[in-house]
DNA sequence: GAGTAGTGTTACAGTTTTGTTAAATGTTTA
DNA sequence: TAAACATTTAACAAAACTGTAACACTACTC
């Protein structure tokens, strides 16, 4: 149910309060100060939802606002404004540029987490078909299931979840400390060896014929998806 | 792009406004100044959208708002909350109870108008199908009825509801809390293990002869509708 | 009022999943 | 090449998860 966030927000503290309170409530967060970076960002990571602050140093939020809902891949992106207070015209503007909702600053944090989880409520229905391909590799995650080569492979709860993490960075090489925090959690308390035991068990499972094992070990460094 | 606005508001000179102002956009606008008469007029209405007053003579608006909320047939129409001034308390719990968004009185209706045109952009339009199929499986939302290769299967409502959410997207897994928040109610307090006693009481009463079960568990996930 | 249907909870058994350990295997370095 | 280091794998016991029967309770029906 771990919903991605991004916050777009120049203001250091404000930032790190909203990181701080997000991830609390069990929210992934990544966050941007300004705005021709978080444009790049939020087109790589896909967020489920967007905090965009009205006013930034390069990008106004308008520009940012217009640009993501013209682009097909991020256009469904809800998108909650953060703008100064008293800024009516502002709201006015923001709304018929694509902002789905907006909240005035000073805020409570109640209050937008309120706002978050109605806006999530709402969305959510509309992701469906979340499947991601790596050569031929399929993830759905939406009926949880994993196919290789058109059919289907059984897998544990944490197999799925493990390779469901490196899915969606192929290639990308994740320390066993990465793994463990993304997929085991980060409380949790378990030995990293464990994590190689767990890819022994994920390669076995994908490994339909006696092909590639899909999964590379980088010594002294982690494992990567990838053949 | 005539869309229908339901006005629940009971001071009549704000109304008249609003329907004013509203009918002037090109909407089509239906009202009620109290709650019990504004809840059967939208089930019978099904609106696009509804404009809630949240202090009114009878039913307060979070009961209302609830009360949609947890019926199918209304429970997609996007709610905006008109709330008197600071009343920080009643939007976070408008917000929870299900509104959409809320506006604070006194409101501009130019910002208001911004905020309905946003709300109506993003809502799909809502497919009230009123037979559902899957496989060899019927959901009859209107009698209430439940078909397995043409045979009628008596269901309990506890297990109709369940079977009709399951059947919304097959093949999508539902965790218990999922299932619990739309089937039994968020506010509702009930063990997530009384989801597997349904889920089988469920697959019991949908079994014709000894096929497949149609209801899948993912351990440690949940459950789905699929063969 | 007794009888019935529908619900929610609990307990128990059976199964799957998981973390750990230790030995085996592989790789780098001096 | 040997020593040092890193990863793979099998085995096993503990923990977690699920299915279902049994029971209690409620709300209705006749």
């Amino acid at each position: 149910m771990s919903a991605h966030i991004f916050v777009v927000e120049d203001e250091k503290p404000i930032q790190t309060l909203l990181r701080y309170n997000l991830e609390k409530e069990g929210f992934k967060v990544s966050s941007s100060e300004n705005g021709e970076e978080a444009l790049s960002l939020i087109k790589e990571k896909k967020p489920d939802l967007i905090l965009l602050d009205w006013m930034l140093p390069d990008l106004s939020g308008i520009k940012i606002c217009q640009y993501l809902k013209h682009d097909k891949k991020v256009k469904d992106i809800p998108i909650i404004m953060l703008t100064a207070k008293g800024e009516e015209e502002d709201k006015v503007k923001g709304l018929e540029s694509g902002a789905e909702d907006y909240l005035t600053k000073p805020f409570s944090f109640p209050e937008l987490l309120a706002r978050i989880k109605a806006m999530l409520r709402r969305v959510k229905p509309t992701v469906v078909n979340e499947e991601i391909i790596y050569l031929d590799l399929k993830v759905d995650r939406v009926a949880m299931k994993v196919y290789r080569q058109n059919k289907e492979v059984s897998l544990g709860p944490k197999e799925f979840k493990l390779l469901d993490f490196l899915i969606t960075q192929p290639k990308r090489v994740y320390s066993r400390e990465q793994l463990l925090e993304q997929v085991w959690g980060e409380d949790i308390n378990v030995e990293s060896r464990t994590v190689d035991v767990h890819i022994t068990r994920l390669r076995q499972a994908i490994n339909i014929d006696g092909s590639k094992p899909l999964i590379r070990t980088v010594r002294s460094a982690g494992y990567s998806l990838e053949n």
